[in-house]
DNA sequence: GTTAGAGGCTAAATCGATTAAGCAGCCACA
DNA sequence: TGTGGCTGCTTAATCGATTTAGCCTCTAAC
């Protein structure tokens, strides 16, 4: 019942567990195993459907072929689309992965970072909570193999895997700006999160250069803690606050939800009464009648970026940072086409 | 850099290792230490922050507090969200989580049970893909914890955790009759997989309890291996070829979205010109204009009864099979409103 | 005074692999 | 004859915990 041991084959072939291990290494010539021996371990091996234990070969050589991966929410659609080409690709090489979601909660990252340690995974990769800067700079004293994926810590350098949160908002803007929108308003969250800093950033950048307004009433900061409920009721209220509004840039992909139903609720045309531009795409964006239009993140570059920044890490002592940052891509779809109603309209 | 060991712990506090061992598992009753010696250690391990190394322990007590879970795609809405769940309740046990989508191909699933083997997880969540009979039944022979999901082998007796299919169908399909739909096609997946016959099966049950016709050519079988684009363009031509008809009732939520856009591109109205109804519910659903009725499924009770199940088979030698099925819900929204409609109409 | 039993702890084997160190045997060359 | 070097393997330590078997010491009982 027991699975085959090293010990077996040795056995077997009438031999060390010392010379099955080189050979099954790879180590046969560096350690002048004879090919006559080094044939019968392999064939023995292979009838026997030897698999090394890996409990026993990590307690040895203090690698484990597992990455934890850290994420804000396993169920949102951004992060299990990032999950599952990380799985893909870290299986490429040989390792698993161990997962697990933060809700953005800086209690529940540091459980999960204690959790993986204990089971001494290689490499990390990390959605930062805010406030786990501390951790985050021990891990990286430790010089665990580590890389941060949506968002970075300015404080910490560390590796990184980002969209261009600058550019795909400054596109956005500019875009709605192209379309002959003039009073557009933001929604974002209020939380420290750098990515949601950059996109604001990104778009007041946009305004700036392209001389528009965007006085301080034109943006909402929504609780990150807000049930759907208090969020719908806040961008209401604003939205009705904000007379000649004709267009809403919203930062992240749950708070254009939010958005759509909120504009649905007010009676609020998308794309005729208002037009409304989203980070990041969703299912939902892409068959919304009108189609939403959103700035997507490159989640397959991402994910595979992520994979070689740690394998990169893993691989090597040479500890150069590696910061990946990708371009967003900005989807047109039909709820920012006023000037394209307006020709229809003549 | 290393961690602390049971060694160290043991050298501070003056006792053996085994002794250290003893306390920390508390069995220092049953091992007779004394209460002095016993303060002693829990004091210094605490103190410095012992953490037991897993894979020792796993490798000597052959339990490695993972465990393996087997999806057909975590980036799905239904399986991230039991993934979600899975994860958190397997933690309230100590628990951690390998995981892996098999794309519902028999060869990938067979890599991650192999994959799953070699690193000795302690018990498995599988949703089966087709033929994957024969690995399942060695998992069974060798009495590995085990528990099905989504979807069962008939002839196999094993644990498992699912929807009520049937009954979901029936619902769906009493639903529609009942809102006064009388030209109702399916549209399903060409698959073996049981949980998809299930609820074809549940719906030509409630079509023949109420008499009303099902003939084969209202059912639509899409390929499972067709792109978005092929799937899109079979259902499109699948509604042209059906005169009068006026519901459709999908098998699975990436059918609904795929009906949805297919609906949008041939310009048919959803809840006016056509009902629609889906198995699963997803975000876009609820916020689709009009809303999509949709049968939903219990998710948390799923994801906890799974951890509940398996975590029964791991704790005790009771090979007792738990089968569970879970009612499904039906999620009425504007999809389905033809009697409405007339009202208003009237 | 000897023995039984309990109390309090430890030595050493073990899980299954990796790996540093080393040991024969053989040939070559001085 | 002796030394060095190569070939082809093995011995034994090691990773960190668990666990079996057992060693003292002391008390109590006969």
């Amino acid at each position: 019942m027991k699975g085959i041991s090293i010990k077996d084959i040795a056995k077997q072939a009438g031999v060390s567990p010392t010379t099955v291990s080189f050979v099954l290494n790879g180590k046969a010539k560096e350690k002048r195993i004879s090919d006559q021996v080094s044939k019968k371990i392999l064939k023995l091996a292979a009838k026997l459907k030897y698999k090394p234990n890996q409990l026993a070969r990590g307690l040895r050589t203090g690698k484990t072929k597992t990455i934890g991966l850290i994420v804000e929410d396993i169920a949102n659609h951004f992060f299990a689309n990032v999950a599952k080409i990380v799985e893909e690709e870290a299986d490429k090489f040989g390792y698993k992965v161990l997962y697990g979601s933060t809700e953005d909660s800086q209690v529940k990252a540091k459980g999960l970072l204690e959790v993986l340690e204990y089971r001494q995974v290689d490499g990390y990769i990390i959605t930062p909570t805010p406030n786990l800067d501390k951790e985050i700079e021990q891990l990286r004293h430790a010089r665990k193999p580590m890389v941060l994926m949506d968002r970075y810590l300015p404080q910490i350098p560390t590796n990184y895997v980002m969209v261009n949160n600058f550019q795909g908002a400054f596109d956005a803007a500019e875009y709605l700006l192209k379309m002959g929108y003039g009073k557009i308003a933001v929604v974002t969250i209020t939380s420290e999160q750098i990515q949601m800093k950059e996109r604001l950033n990104g778009f007041s950048a946009a305004m700036k250069t392209h001389k528009a307004p965007f006085p301080r009433k034109m943006l909402k900061k929504i609780p990150f803690t807000a049930t759907k409920e208090e969020a719908v009721s806040q961008i209401k209220a604003f939205i009705k606050d904000i007379p000649g509004l004709d267009a809403i840039f919203f930062t992240t992909n749950y708070l254009g939800i939010y958005g759509i139903e909120s504009l649905k609720e007010l009676g609020l045309k998308i794309g005729k009464d208002i037009a409304v531009i989203s980070f990041d795409d969703h299912d939902l964006f892409r068959l919304h009648t009108p189609g939403i239009t959103c700035v997507a993140q490159p989640i397959h570059d991402i994910a595979r970026n992520l994979i070689q920044v740690l394998m990169n890490e893993l691989s090597q002592n040479n500890h150069q940072i590696n910061q990946v940052v990708l371009p967003a891509t900005l989807v047109k779809r039909e709820s920012c086409t006023k000037s394209v109603s307006l020709t229809l309209e003549k």
